[in-house]
DNA sequence: CTGGTCTCCTGATCGC
DNA sequence: TGCGATCAGGAGACCA
């Protein structure tokens, strides 16, 4: 579902749910969305393993997943997102022991976070979400839920400040203020795809295959073109589509293909605007040729071959 | 190290 | 109406 836009205006809609709200208890429904420390590093999820392994006691799982906390803050890096709680009375004299944890969250292909208010039921929509909640957090004034039909998100407990960071570490500038220098960096020597580079969260972080497609049209670069032959001025380029592209579709409140929702349950309007994504065949917004698809680096990848020449200019 | 391929999971859609 | 094939916004594991 989400790429860096969507995933930003969840986290714009949840925060003011959020903030100064204490988890009164939490409930999770499965055990393989939650990665806890010492589990291994992709979550159980994926590892098929024995079910004897899976239980944590449930004590400890309920303080990894907030409760008794406090909301102060959300983060947010690329695609990941951190809630930040904290003890409610801190000791002004000792802040050392002011005891802070976060949850990362990893929305995937179809993860959803929604505030239910008291009283309010989580609506029917695409991906019979109800059916698929599976940590629920109770909160004075409603709910906190995360949903996942495909189960690709995950939530990873994030006990202390060098967990939080190391969580963020791995992933490469956020998209929406990436540099030119920044960008030239992360090709540099690179033999792969343009494409295949954008969509390495480490990379750039935050972009996927909606805005990969829509900002490499923008910059008139083809994706199979050799990401380290581009040239200073392309890549300027293209460092500026990114950041063009993502704040549009913010401002749009992202793109609702399927099921995408916001923490309020309203969709995105960016999919009305786009130029390439899921217009194969179609013709160009620009000069009216019809438009490309082929795959690269296992995704479905549409632009124009009139507008995005082979050999990039500059 | 790098880059390409496979895989995890459910649901929507399309052709027959 | 039913059924199988295909595809989907992500990314970790594995292999050459």
């Amino acid at each position: 579902m989400p790429e860096l836009p969507e995933v930003e205006s969840v986290r714009r809609a949840l925060t003011p749910h959020l903030l100064n709200q204490t988890v009164l208890d939490v409930r999770l429904h499965r055990r393989d969305v939650l990665v806890l420390p010492g589990d291994p590093p992709g979550g159980f999820a994926r590892q098929r393993r024995p079910a004897d392994r899976v239980p944590a006691s449930s004590r400890g799982v309920s303080a990894h997943l907030l409760k008794g906390l406090t909301f102060t803050r959300i983060d947010r890096r690329g695609k990941q997102l951190a809630l930040v709680a904290a003890t409610l009375d801190e000791t002004p004299n000792a802040p050392d022991t002011h005891a802070e944890r976060a949850l990362g969250v990893h929305l995937g292909m179809s993860g959803h976070l929604e505030f239910i208010p008291a009283g309010g039921r989580l609506p029917d929509g695409p991906g019979r979400l109800h059916e698929h909640v599976h940590v629920t957090w109770r909160l004075p004034r409603g709910s906190l839920i995360f949903a996942d039909p495909r189960r690709f998100g995950l939530l990873r407990a994030l006990p202390t400040t060098a967990e939080r960071d190391a969580f963020f570490a791995e992933l490469g500038p956020d998209a929406l203020a990436v540099t030119t220098d920044e960008l030239a960096a992360g090709l540099r020597g690179s033999r792969r795809a343009i494409k295949a580079a954008l969509l390495d969260q480490a990379c750039v972080a935050g972009v996927g295959n909606i805005y990969a497609d829509e900002a490499l049209f923008l910059a008139g670069i083809r994706p199979t073109t050799t990401a380290g032959s581009l040239g200073p001025d392309a890549i300027e380029r293209l460092a500026r589509a990114i950041r063009e592209t993502l704040e549009a579709a913010l401002a749009s409140g992202g793109s609702s293909i399927r099921d995408y929702r916001d923490a309020n349950g309203h969709q995105g309007q960016y999919q009305l605007q786009h130029a390439v994504y899921g217009r194969g065949g179609e013709p160009c917004v620009k000069c009216g040729f019809t438009l490309s698809s082929c795959t690269v680096a296992q995704r479905t990848t549409v632009y124009c071959r009139k507008c995005q020449p082979e050999r990039a200019v500059g």
